[in-house]
DNA sequence: GTGAAAGCGCTAACAG
DNA sequence: CTGTTAGCGCTTTCAC
């Protein structure tokens, strides 16, 4: 690669004989140049194949057109479905896309987010592991959006899985279940909270008893003690914090002769890739991930600009929905 | 979020009682300032909470710090492991990491790369769509490391499917299979090329005959049409593209009643997520993606600032392995 | 409607 | 070893 110099706005300037700010209009304001100049100015940066410099621009103006999404691990399936969802939206914008993995630690996020602080328009943080007051606190100095997560004032776009985790609950108990057991994810994490208030309070009106045990890492590896952690409490249903951990207990419990559903129903949340071919195919409360992350870019898009004066607070909350496939059946007995 | 100024080298300077390229020597070139400016300098920005501005930086030095990422369809599982492993090395060395999706078009990877020209130090063009004169093109004016896929002159990391391909060639004649079928992947793959031929080419000295079909998209909803235009060749083994065409396939032959492995041996690409634990398990030539993607932002690094003077291209190879699961097995008869 | 000029924050000669 | 001086490419008053 060569850079035989790239032409400039002064290049096109001096050959369209106007000034360099003429150009600049004709580009960002064309209402406020000549017709006939503003053509001739086009054409001539045509001709010469003109292309911004987005640094340039960026370090003038202050805005980079650019976000940054800060996810705790890419490689969790869970993920997917938002990170994509994000990168289609800033793409249509025109908006570059910063992807970060933050390794599942909130230090992490805090390093980034210093680091990344005057390259980008904006955070979208998706399921962060920091606390409430430490995002607050960053809310201060930078344009943040949340992705399932909600911090007082800030806005958000999170799939809703309270209303979902008492419908896995009411599936359950029509199903005769007499007692569940939540598997919890990482301590840190917000959703797991959400999961197991509404899963427990579900489960109080209808009779059912509730255990929740963990935490345990939210991947495949997990699901080996978490199953054998299950099976000693004797519960005949088993909710997992995500379809990684769940499909990780279906192997265990397969390794263990423990038929699913017969003997153990087993639920997951996300409906990620493979929760449809895993055997027994997997009963998960699936929700809109991409549009999470559209819409983080979109809030994030309002809210730049009016620096200080923010909007209303936005929240966007997605429905859930239950897709009942072959891993819950029958209570036994 | 407010912006209240934030504090550059000149205020540094001015706190610190220097002059600013004073202060840009001591963190860019600490050893050119004396031991005692440089640690008092350091105090001072510690102490304001001094940020550099990645943007004024690049501009001036004309080095971002950034490389950015195109892939043909972010959502692909096939992908994860190079993005994640570009995304560890680029993060690792401190350099920001841009992901773009390109849609499966070679004119949205030029789009974007023209859009990011001026904005990183180089592509990662993984699976280029492209023809190698439009990529051989674009080289002359960027910095690109090609990922699976090989264009002469240019740096590449690759992971081997020749002697893979081989591999499963041997492992289905083993098995007594005197014939198979490619279901050959999107037809500007460079790979799914590669492929065909590792694959004709093994068969042809094994004495089994060969059929390519297709080209079929390389996801699951492909293996439909593959898996019924398989059975009336009467084929009895089936190389898909990938594993998520070949998961594709043995979804519609389990519909159809088809016995996997009994009647008909399924192979598939990648060994994605899911692929040990979809049903039956599939056979699968194993790479180490998450390397080469590694390998590529190395390549990158290695190649930039040297303007003109390229090093001895670089070509990164890495090896596959087959991962022998359910989905083979004996031939009929 | 258009031009001149001042910077955005930083680096890189070039003096001293 | 350190300060001065130009810009990098673009936007944005402020005049004309």
């Amino acid at each position: 690669m060569t850079s035989p110099k790239r032409t400039t706005i002064y290049d096109v300037a001096r050959e369209a004989g106007v000034a360099a700010s003429t150009v600049s209009r004709t580009l960002r304001n064309p209402r406020r140049v000549n017709a006939a100049t503003r053509e001739h100015v086009l054409a001539v940066a045509e001709r010469l194949g003109y292309r911004p410099s987005p640094l340039a621009t960026a370090l003038q103006s202050g805005r980079t057109a650019t976000v940054a999404m800060l996810v705790p691990d890419i490689t969790n399936p869970h993920f997917f479905g938002t990170i994509r969802g994000a990168e289609r939206r800033a793409s249509a914008a025109g908006i570059t896309f910063i992807l970060s993995d933050t390794e599942e630690s909130a230090d992490n996020e805090l390093t980034k987010i210093e680091h990344l602080a005057r390259s980008v328009d904006g955070f979208i943080l998706a399921a962060s592991r920091m606390s409430d007051e430490r995002i607050l606190e960053l809310a201060e100095e930078h344009n943040l959006a949340l992705v399932n997560r909600e911090v007082r004032g800030l806005p958000s776009a999170v799939v809703d899985t309270s209303v979902g985790s008492r419908q896995i609950v009411e599936h359950l108990a029509s199903l005769g279940h007499r007692s569940l057991v939540y598997l919890s994810g990482p301590h840190q994490s917000w959703l797991a909270g959400e999961r197991w208030d509404s899963l427990r309070d579900g489960a109080e009106r209808h009779g059912i008893r509730a255990v929740r045990l963990g935490p345990f890492p939210p991947r495949l590896v997990g699901g080996g003690a978490a199953a054998d952690a299950v099976l000693v409490t004797g519960a005949t249903a088993v909710v997992a914090h995500n379809d990684l951990l769940a499909i990780g207990v279906l192997r265990r419990l397969a390794e263990r002769g423990v038929d699913v559903p017969r003997r153990i129903s087993v639920v997951g949340y996300d409906d990620i890739f493979g929760a449809d071919f895993c055997v027994p195919s997997l009963t998960t409360l699936a929700g809109p991930q991409d549009q999470a992350g559209r819409a983080a870019v979109e809030l994030l898009l309002e809210n730049r600009s009016r620096s200080t004066a923010r909007t209303p607070d936005r929240r966007v909350m997605l429905p859930s929905h239950l897709v009942i496939r072959e891993s819950t059946g029958q209570a036994p007995e």
